[in-house]
Order: C-alpha cells, then structure tokens, then sequence
DNA sequence: CTGAAAGCGCTTACAG
DNA sequence: CTGAAAGCGCTTACAG
C-alpha cells in the first residue's frame, strides 16, 4: 500500500466502488451518510489526498493563481521594493482564505513572459505587480487581453478595461500631501519622483500634489519636479540636485517613502534639518517608514485590503462575475517628518 | 481550434502521430530535426503549451516547490518578519533559476499544516520557514519525516537530521557581537531576545556571545538576559525592564534587529544615547537595519546565499542524491550603533 | 526515426 | 443512493 493510496484502494477497503469515493470525499449529497463516514474513516488512515493533477486534469482547472512580480530591472536584484512585499503578504493570505494555491515568480519586463501560467493550466488566472516602463509594460497587458488570460494588474491602467486595475486614488494621495503640508504653513515645494506616462502612478501622484497647491495660487512651474526611480539612493542624488540649483525648499513630497528615505538622508548631509527646515512626506508608508528619522509622514496604501481586492476580483473574472470597488482611498499618516507633531512627542 | 490547442491538433496538422509530437516538443534526440522543425512552427503558431495537469499527472512530478511561512500568532497578522520577507525573494528567485515553480502559503503552526502539498502531488517538496515555538514544532518535523515528505527548513534542527536544514552559525554569530563589542571597550552585557528550547537559534547567538564575553572573564551570570520575541515592541518592553531592574549595560546584543530597534527606541526614550551609553547590535540585517537611527550595526545572514541553499537542497533531496553544505557563516556589519563608526561619518 | 496503445488518478454524465 | 464507463492530455515502454 506503500506509494501514494488512490480512490481505488480506498473503494477496495470500503466495499464500494471508485465513484462513491470520489463523490463522497468531495462530501457530494447524493451519497449515504454512513458510506461517508466510512471512506472518510478509510482515507484518513491511509493518509489519502487527492492527487491535484488528476483532478484538475479532469476539471479543466486549478484552484491556483500565479502572481508575477515585476522587478524594476535598474535596481539592484537582492533588493525588492518593500511595497510589493508587503502586497506579497496580503495576496498570500488573501488567496489561502479562499482556498487557491498561490504560485510565485519574478519576472523581468525584457524577456518573453512566462505568462503560459494560464495556458499551461497551472494557474487560473494571473496577478501583476510592478512593471517598471509603464510604456513598455502596456504593450505586454495588451497581449494578455488578446489571449484572453484572465488577469489583474495593480496600478497601471489596462486602457478601456479598467477592471483589470487594482489601484490608488493617487491624485487624492498627491492631493493629502499637498494639503498637510500647505496647512503647516509651507511655501516653498519641490516633487521628487518620475512623472511622466513612463510612470503613470507617481505621475498622478505629483499632479495631485501641484493640483493642491494650485488651490492656494502656487503655479506648477514653481514646483520644482527631479526624476527618481523608487529607490533610497535616487532620492539622495535628486535631492543632492535639487540643492544644488540652489533652490531652497521648505516642503519636498517624495513619489514613494523609499525616495523619501533618501531625501531625508541628503538633506540631512547638506546640513539642513527635517523638519524644521525642510518637510518631508511619502508614499505607501512602508515598514522602513516608522523606523526612518525623523519617522516619516506619509501617504498609506492599504495593502491588506489591496491585496483581498486583487484576489477577489481575479476570481470574479475568471467565474464572469462582475467586477467589485477598484480604487482604495489613501490616507496621510503623520509623523515627524513634516513637522506637525511636536518634538518632545515620543518616537 | 479555439480552447486550448492539444498536442492532437499539431499532430493532425504536421500529419504526424501525436507521440511524435509529444517527443518533439520535449526535443528528444529520436525525432527527425525537420519533423521537428515543423511540429515547433506549428505549436507556435498554434500557442500551444504543454498541459502541466496532464504531463505531471502522467510523469508523477510536478516541477514545483511549496514554501511554508510559519508566522508568530502572537505577531499582528500584517507583520510578516522582514527576515523570512527576504528569504522567500530570494526562495523565489532561485527556484526560477532551476525552472521549478513554487507555491507559496502561510500557515498557522497551530493548525493542521497543509503539508499535504506533496501528498496532494502539488509540489515536489517543502520548504518550511519560521516555526514559533520550536518545542511544538519538533513534532510536526517529526510527522513529516515519518511520512517520508521531501523537505527541508530554515534553522531549526531535525534531530539525528543535520542534512535537512539550512542555518545560519547562530553561535559564531553571538561571538562576533561579542568579541566586536568587548574589542570597543565595553563592560556592561545585557541580552534581549528569548534564550531556551523554544528558541533555538536566538538560545544559539546567546551562547555564542556569553562564550566571546568569558574569554575577558566575564560570567554568563553577570550577563542579564532578557525574554522577547522577535518584534520591535517585545524588544522595547525588554529593554524597559532591563533598565527598571537598577542594571545599567553599555553594550546590549539583540536576538534580531526588530528586537534592536526597539532597544534603541526604549533607551533613546529613557534618555541613554546610542552608541556612546549604551552599544547596541542587532542580528539579520534586514533592510530596516540601515535605516534606523542611528543605523545599526548587526550580525548578517546571507539570505540570498540562504535561499540558493534551501532550493539547492531540496531538489538534491528530491532526486536522491547527497547534499551539499548546509550552514552559513555570518558577518558582522559596523555601523553606528555600536560606536566603532566615527559620529561624524556619512550615514 | 515513428506509431499504436496503455495508463497516470481523478470527475462526471448516464443508467439504474 | 450507487456503479460502469468515458475521458481530461499527456508520456513512455513496446514494436517496428
């Protein structure tokens, strides 16, 4: 009995046939109670599982979604964006509270997908996260709708499809920032962060940022923009610039905390205080976030929530349901990187 | 021929019986290169992939590994150790290196492990990371060597098992710390961090550091430990008591840097400076690490070498044949907490 | 080098 | 409520 029981040996042993096993251990209604007790009895002691392949070979699908974690390919490959980690979590744990298996892969833009996750049948749809270029990423999400893979994506927009989108109100989360800091009695702004089509999610945040701004009567044009990638080190070298074209902010809002960090780290070498001389605030609040110093103020995306939304709404997809919420609305947190709270409060 | 193209159509079409086809597609030396050719071109054009269902089912493996997170239940849901964060990138980055995929999930160590990953035939094997209480885990290792499950795990210790875990030398760790900061001149020796059975690894940095501080004499009595579990606030709350105790360290080891960042937190609160009253090192290197304030100095674990490891292992498992190293050595990295930097250099 | 055939372990109409 | 049978799409001896 050595190597693996099948549904077989268990029907052997109960005096069944092969059939009535397999409907009772998926507890069918049409079979006895008492015959069900007594395989469940019998595939218990014989430690039986159903063999995956055989059965999903047979339903014609998976129970597994596959999640392809894109890598900014400019960054150095140990180092993953705290943010899609922390998405990693909640997916992980959203997909086992629904019972689907998660399969997990890094990705790199350049080369040709593995997106046969679905074609191959070992996963029953796919989810999205980071895309570097958004210009070249939009090109492969197009193939995806051609092939008819079911798929989610977080952040970039699948043009005329925006139920495959997960996202952030981004423009609220520019907008917060912009507020806060206007309300701390800031005058002089700086946004640091690619924005362009190349980067549609930081881009909506710093149009958000310069929007409310505008309301108090300050131009874009007076709100310096350098380009950074979502690392630490970009943020140092755009803020080591920004300096040196001898602006002088009281107010930077950094396209993601990890830019932050690093605009922190420049001003505090230049000599210049956070946050008395100079607010900072983020975005997505990351772990790093609360530890940074000062801690840093910040705009959260709810990863919890928006790794359940990714999940649910893949599985809507792939059963043709109809497609819930798709935006999460951001929130300032505030700590002492831009000012507001005092000194003497502790950490 | 819409639904999925099977290797039937390719056969039909390149008029050629479907187990040529089959051989083909697996490049088997037996077929003709022409036939070849024209079988490849037409399950291109066809966009045909392999049925994994089908293929794994028919050759009883499946290409996959399961990763298991256990988490801390008494950690905040949310809060996935940074470390094992780390670990399952670099898991996942060297198991697309080997072609294998890999199926990740938490679990709860009190529930029924859904270890069944490779009874089910979802996977392979089993990769087990972070394990709680390692007093109750024990047990649940011991099942799955009875069951002849392929697997191996992060630092705990099988029993009579050395081959089926990777670790770090806990202990060659501690006694860096140690030697480091009795090489600064410090006297004054706490511990944070649990040290028992229940703990084997942080129990393992604890030996190794009262072995380092007993070369200068000085006793394991004279070193108070503290109990705290790997999380910022347990090592907050330790560092509270230890202080309350009338004990005044200048140098204090912590089992992690969640732990040491919490120190840090509690001194600064209680108006002791870091480094030049009291040293603190920490023990991971997670990214948070060098972000802190002052950035702290800790004993690294090569997670990306820890990962390759892990895969490695388990796959030579998995196909019989001996394994390779299985322990890695840790490094110390200086940095500003425990006062060996100058004040004045750069971050 | 190629083909006919068996079979991996299930699920699910179909029939009773 | 239960059973006999077909079939999901492959891989791999076996035979030629």
């Amino acid at each position: 009995m050595k190597g693996k029981a099948t549904s077989f040996d268990i029907a052997y042993q109960a005096g069944v046939s092969q059939s009535t096993v397999s409907r009772a251990l998926r507890d069918s209604p049409a079979v006895n109670q008492e015959t069900k007790d007594r395989i469940f009895a019998i595939a218990k002691q014989l430690n039986y599982k159903v063999d995956k392949n055989a059965s999903n070979l047979r339903k014609q699908r998976s129970g597994t979604l596959a999640l392809l974690l894109f890598e900014d390919p400019t960054v150095d490959e140990s180092q993953i964006n705290p943010f899609f980690l922390a998405m990693l979590g909640s997916i992980t744990r959203a997909c086992t509270k629904r019972g689907h298996d998660l399969l997990i892969s890094f990705q790199q833009l350049s080369n040709d997908w593995h997106a046969d996750y679905e074609d191959s049948k070992k996963a029953d749809g796919i989810i999205l996260l980071g895309y570097g270029d958004y210009v070249d990423y939009e090109e492969k999400l197009n193939q995806l709708l051609a092939q008819e893979t079911h798929f989610v994506c977080w952040g970039a927009r699948v043009e005329g499809h925006p139920e495959f989108t997960i996202r952030s109100n981004n423009q609220q989360g520019g907008r917060l920032a912009g507020e806060h800091l206007l309300s701390l009695g800031r005058s002089r702004f700086a946004f640091i962060g690619n924005a362009s089509e190349h980067s549609p999610e930081f881009f909506e945040r710093y149009q958000g940022f310069v929007q409310a701004l505008s309301t108090q009567g300050i131009k874009p044009a007076q709100v310096p923009q350098l380009e950074a990638i979502s690392t630490e080190q970009a943020g140092f070298d755009a803020t080591l610039q920004l300096l040196a074209s001898g602006y002088k902010p009281d107010a930077i809002f950094a396209a993601s905390d990890l830019i932050a960090i690093g605009v922190m780290r420049a001003l505090q070498q230049q000599g210049f205080h956070v946050p008395s001389d100079v607010a900072v605030v983020g975005f997505d609040d990351i772990p790093v976030a609360s530890f940074s110093s000062p801690a840093l103020t910040t705009i959260q995306q709810n990863t919890t929530l928006a790794g359940e939304m990714l999940v649910v709404n893949l599985l809507r997809l792939i059963h043709r349901e109809g497609i819930a919420q798709t935006e999460i609305e951001p929130k300032i947190i505030v700590r002492r990187s831009c000012g507001a709270v005092l000194p003497t409060a502790s950490f």
